[in-house]
DNA sequence: CGGTATCCCCCGCGATACTG
DNA sequence: CAGTATCGCGGGGGATACCG
């Protein structure tokens, strides 16, 4: 293990969280994310080993907890020392947001990550107590996925294979123009009305659709740097 | 350079922070730093061609500015981009203050570095009017070192040779007693009483010494835990 | 499903030498 | 002083196979 062998708080600091995709296995520990194969899931690119070897690394500083439930899984959970970790996650978030983040590249037009950012974000005071199913189809490098997003208060999920619920809203896009009105580079409004997302159903569901959305939490910094922009443009 | 793929803000930061040294760089311009051999120099460790590779790719991505001061020189600045860093860095030193940093091992106990630290916060308002010269004698791994700070409100500065001013206060410790100083994990008043550090010097200027020593901006944060772990021995 | 062990490759990095 | 260029190596990490 890599020691700057300074007597820092930032470089000791640095030393566990500097690795690759460490940060981003904190992310999805913080959103909820506990077994092996979710974070492998959740993280396109990262390898077994190298996730093997963070989470151990993780678990032997005191950042997650790992408990067996029973002989074939075990649970990763942060521990109050991991918990602390959302300040520097979302300093670092609210930093990319407000400086780095452009529009998506075609490399990153992944819908299975868009989707599973989008359900873990989810306005749960506003959800219906009656299930409503939405499904999405998204495009992406000319391939096609389907999802289906079960919304109900307290009950939520989503879905690779069509449920067997009755759809009650369609919703069709390219991945990366749903990709812009989750991060804030564009609105909901704003793409249904020039069409580069189209929403279907009872006028009821489509009009209460976007309530049930939280998006990301990071959206807010991206839509006001999209203003400043604006206005640098026209004045 | 490496992609993680994914359009996620968090992701994005850690693109650009996550490579070795890199969050240390970034901290020694938020405290000043400018010059390519100052970075050298405050971060042992690191090879000029890492730097040069890191002051490049932070330039590139308009996290520092470089500017051309003549021909031989440059000069390395934080973009506003790179101010806002300030967050990240200060949140993960924080975490780490809290959780992480213990008391310093033989390998961190370097005597350049934390005349370096403790040179770069003096309490600016309280220094004398009048020149101070404190010589600190250091003593790691059975080497010695003596530096001069001269404290004069502003016009301070740290010395590694005499300086030719007349030494009015004398201080003498272990490198890894002034780093616990330093950092909270004991008190300038303890280590001085328990001998740890000795100080000699007219009366007046021993007394007035502590107050112009700032000290870490995380000593609070170390020396708030080191009251718990006391209150957990002791019941 | 939930990982670990092994192999092997590549590139990140340190060392050194060089230039303005 | 302030870097850049080149080279060679070691280990980080991807691929694969394997175990419980």
């Amino acid at each position: 293990m890599f020691k700057y062998n300074q007597y820092c708080p930032v470089a000791k600091a640095a030393e566990i969280l500097g690795d690759r995709w460490t940060i981003l296995i904190i992310r999805e520990a913080i959103f909820g994310c506990c077994h092996f194969n979710e974070f492998h899931r959740n993280l396109p690119g990262i390898s077994r080993s190298v996730l093997s070897d963070r989470l151990q690394r993780l678990e032997s500083v005191d950042v997650l907890e790992r408990q067996a439930i029973d002989s074939r899984r075990s649970e990763y959970t942060l521990t109050p020392v991991g918990h602390e970790l959302k300040a520097v996650v979302f300093a670092m978030g609210g930093w990319g947001a407000r400086w780095i983040v452009t529009d998506p590249t075609p490399k990153e037009a992944d819908p299975d990550t868009i989707m599973l950012f989008i359900a873990r974000h989810l306005r749960e005071s506003e959800l219906p107590e009656k299930r409503v199913v939405v499904e999405f189809n998204l495009r992406a490098n000319r391939r096609r996925r389907t999802y289906w997003l079960v919304l109900m208060k307290g009950a939520s999920s989503l879905c690779r294979q069509y449920p067997g619920y009755e759809t009650n809203v369609s919703i069709a896009s390219k991945v990366t123009d749903l990709q812009k009105v989750y991060l804030g580079r564009s609105t909901w409004a704003d793409a249904v009305r020039n069409g580069s997302i189209t929403i279907d159903g009872p006028k009821a569901l489509v009009r209460r659709f976007p309530k049930w959305m939280l998006w990301s939490r990071f959206a807010p910094v991206v839509a006001e740097r999209a203003g400043e922009s604006k206005r640098n443009v026209s004045g």
